[in-house]
DNA sequence: ACTGTATTTCCTGCTT
DNA sequence: AAAGCAGGAAATACAG
């Protein structure tokens, strides 16, 4: 129920830590000024604790709160506004999102990079948070109990629901079901009050964890990071990272209807776990932590994990025993180290980043 | 074109 | 017996 509750709140949290509290008073006088375009005045209750921007995709912001954001920016690096093309700027957060740096720069000069940058970072943001919201909607629609056939894949419903997809426009923002554009009465895409319906199979035993059917996953390996969409299609003839699978007659199946993929650098492995455990009102399940302190944790659902990483990946055939192996270099290169005697137990090392109390709340 | 990186895939053997 | 771990080997996409 409080699913989409719970994801809005941590995208603002994302947001917030993205942009200090003090720093995020929008100047009244300047959007004042800038308000006075036809359809772009303010609320102002919204700009009193937080910008109306906050907490809400840049796909779904209005004009008015494009032109909160930039103004925003605009006091921030103390610009001179006066060399803004105003004109142009009575967009909204979807004309935004698909504006490319240069066409930025020449509506904004020299702020346009940092416009640039600064959007690029919430919707990375957002495309972190891909898997969970996944994740989110696997998990509702198998206790849904929709896909019943899902060991043999059945393709009529998989059709259905790329359909379904890909006639959302925004399906590709991947915030579609947790933004506010989402009715209140949705609640069913939401899960329950845990975060995810906790498996009774998911306690802390050893990592035997039963896990939905790798095929469900595979229904809804969703194309995440909407900028390397249409790549892949036209590298279609590329073959699969890794050494070639040996083929059984199942997995020849499976693949013939598979898309191409491969997955655009950017997040590894350690960071993808590091922010599972990140968001722990959002992983409960799934992994926790052992030691937070000494950044000891553990995998609760291994294969569950593994498919996510793989639909990050956009590769349906992962699996927890490969996400290890990936996981083992990391011990030679420091970034993690060897607990031994544990299962499933692995501990962050000196060259990981990003998971200390200090680090994430001075995260900036 | 080449090289290095970061996986991905498969494998054998061992441990729990 | 099954699951997980360890690590070698080979393959590959991608970035530089």
């Amino acid at each position: 129920m409080a699913g989409s509750c719970e994801i809005s709140n941590i995208f603002s949290n994302y947001i917030s830590a993205m942009y200090q509290p003090e720093e995020a008073q929008p100047p009244m006088e300047l959007l004042a000024h800038l308000g006075k375009e036809d359809n772009l005045a303010l609320p102002a209750e919204t700009t009193a604790e937080k910008p109306a921007w906050f907490g809400e995709l840049p796909y779904f912001w209005s004009k008015a709160q494009v032109l909160e954001w930039i103004s925003y920016h605009v006091e921030k690096n103390k610009y001179d506004a006066s060399a803004i093309n105003f004109s142009c700027c009575n967009m909204d957060g979807y004309t935004l999102c698909h504006c490319t740096q240069e066409q930025l720069r020449l509506i904004f000069g020299p702020l346009g990079d940092e416009l640039y940058t600064r959007l690029h970072e919430i919707v990375s943001v957002s495309d972190e948070l891909t898997w969970i919201i996944d994740l989110l909607e696997k998990e509702d629609m198998s206790s849904q109990e929709i896909f019943q056939d899902s060991e043999l894949g059945n393709s009529c419903t998989k059709e259905s629901l790329e359909e379904m997809k890909s006639t959302n426009p925004f399906y590709q923002a991947d915030f579609s079901y947790v933004s506010g554009a989402l009715s209140p009465g949705s609640s069913d895409i939401s899960v329950s009050g845990t975060g995810m319906s906790h498996s009774p199979n998911s306690q802390d035993s050893g990592g035997s964890d039963i896990d939905p059917d790798p095929t469900e996953v595979k229904l809804f390996s969703s194309d995440d990071g909407f900028a390397d969409y249409d790549k892949e299609d036209v590298k279609h003839g590329k073959r699969k990272r890794g050494r070639p699978r040996k083929f059984s007659k199942e997995n020849r199946d499976c693949l013939e209807t598979k898309k191409s993929k491969h997955s655009p650098r950017g997040t590894h492995l350690w960071e993808f776990i590091r922010d599972i455990l990140l968001h722990p009102e959002l992983n409960e399940g799934l992994m926790k932590w052992e030691d937070r302190r000494e950044g000891v944790f553990k995998f609760l659902r291994s294969e569950a994990v593994a498919q996510l990483w793989g639909q990050k990946k956009k590769n349906s055939s992962m699996t927890y025993e490969k996400l290890s192996r990936a996981m083992r270099y990391y011990y030679k290169r420091e970034i993690l180290e060897r607990v031994d005697g544990r299962r499933l137990v692995y501990k962050f090392g000196k060259n990981s980043s990003g998971w200390k109390e200090e680090e994430v709340l001075n995260r900036n």
